[in-house]
This record gives structure tokens, sequence and C-alpha cells, in this order.
DNA sequence: AGATGTCAACGAAGGTCTTCGTAGATGATG
DNA sequence: CATCATCTACGAAGACCTTCGTTGACATCT
């Protein structure tokens, strides 16, 4: 096996993750400015020792051949999002995605293009099952 | 207003309101056995502290004119859902719920009912979507 | 009444999460 | 070289979560 299962993210290592897959490999102080902004949330040290436990837990890696570490996300968004959706569903839905997607489509109003794409999905998913 | 926004539960809380939504207004026995059908997992009082926890919470009522108290979810399940999965939306998809339901779709198969019954929501949103 | 069983209520321990202050190393500036 | 800025590392505090043992109240059974 190549992954041992990383484990999931809290709420703030996961907003340092959406700084990560946005930006692409960064260093703490990168992180740090991203997350405050403008206004002034959690402070430098805050964040870095967030980085350094994600390191340990092997949620990123670091890079420490320059002084400043540059430090990337291990894991994917799409493979993070999709064990988290996972673990929603389970704990939450009694196992059932349609039942998530629906609900994911009712909270918030997506977008035409985005339907359209959803469509799509339905049309092979149906496809598959009378084959 | 009638709602000041109840707090997200977490795990062993919502393993307990599963159980409330499932059974109905339930004692702390009646919780207790449902969560450990056969095996033993958590102890009596570790599920009576949670309950009396989420009672302070406000994510539990609790009726006290019996001797063994009887409990009952505060929030629905389609309302506990739509909070979990806004959550998520937020926290990890960049607000798009379009994506969040593919994501969830691709996790697991759904049934040939469910996806009908996706596939009618999605007429719904896309007659919407252009008026 | 006395023994047994069931219940709620604490309190406390051990773990994780988040926060930040302080210290020490390293690089840049005058 | 001395000073200042920047960076990592460390430790510890405070909050929350989960766990359970113990206690005392109350009911039931003999």
């Amino acid at each position: 096996m190549s992954e041992p299962t990383l484990p999931r993210p809290t709420d703030a290592e996961l907003g340092i993750l959406r700084v990560l897959w946005e930006r692409g490999p960064s260093t703490v102080r990168d992180v740090h400015e991203a997350l405050n902004k403008g206004q002034e949330g959690t402070g430098y040290t805050t964040v870095l020792k967030l980085m350094q436990i994600m390191t340990e837990k092997g949620l990123v890696e670091r890079d420490e051949s320059q002084r400043a570490h540059v430090y990337k996300a291990r894991a994917t968004q799409q493979k993070t999002q999709r064990q988290l959706v996972t673990d929603l569903l389970d704990r939450a839905f009694g196992g059932s995605p349609a039942q998530l997607a629906m609900q994911a489509l009712s909270t918030k109003k997506a977008s035409a293009e985005e339907l359209a794409e959803l469509r799509k999905l339905l049309d092979t998913l149906e496809g598959e099952e009378t084959p």
C-alpha cells in the first residue's frame, strides 16, 4: 500500500489545506497571509504549529531545503473531498449518496453548467444501473 | 427567533441522534442498547453523560416526568443533514453544491429509485434556472 | 423493613484541538 | 561586528470531547 489512509483533517487544518490547494506549495508566511486577508484572525505561530502537526500526521509534506520551509498538501482536494463525503455519508446519512446529493442541491443554488455536468454523470450512472 | 441555531453535533452526539431519529423519543437505556447491538461499545454512563450535555447544548429535549427521562431530538434529521452539508460545503468545497453532489454519487452506488428521484429534482432546478 | 436493581448526577481523567509566548538559529543591514 | 528581522522549535494553557467510576435517590421484590 502506498497510502496508509490519512486522518480526517480538522476544521483549522482544512483551512490550511484549502490555501495549499489554491496556491500550491507555500511557506508558513504565505499561508498565514492568505488566511488573514485583511483582518487578523490567527497568529503566525498558530499556523506554524498547525502545519508542523499536519506534517507529523502526514497531511502535508515539507521541503526543508530552504530556510523558510515549503509545505504542500499530500492528498488532492478531490481525494480529501471524497473522504469527507464518505465520512459524512456514514455518520449522518445512513450511507445513501443520492440523499446527500439532493440535500446538497437543495441547500444552495447551483449554476446551469454544473447542473448539466451533474446530469451527464447521472446518465452514466443510470446506464450502468441496467446493463 | 425560535431557533438560535444549534451547535454542530460531534461524532458521538451524531450517533445518539441517529438512534433518536430512528426510534423516536427514547430513554438513555434504549439508546445505549441500540448503540451496542450485540457488542459492547461505550458504557451506559458515557451515553448518559453525552445526552446530558446534549440537553445543555439544546440538541435534545428531555421529558423528566418519568423516572427514566425520555429524550428526543430537537432538530429533524433533514435539518441536521442540511446543516452538516452546508458546513462541509463551505469548509471543503468552496461552496459548490453540484460538486459535492457529484462527489457523493461517485463515492458509492445509488439505487435506481434514488437516481430517478434525483433526476426529478434536477429537472425542477433546471426549470428554475431559466424561467 | 431490608436487600437488590435501576436511574440521574457529578467529578475527574485522558485525549485532542487551537491558541500563543518565548527561545534559539539564521540571514540581512548598518 | 552589532542590530534587527525572520524563521523554526518547543512548551504550555485553555477549551472541548469522550470515557467511566462513584454516589445518592428511588423503586421493586422478598
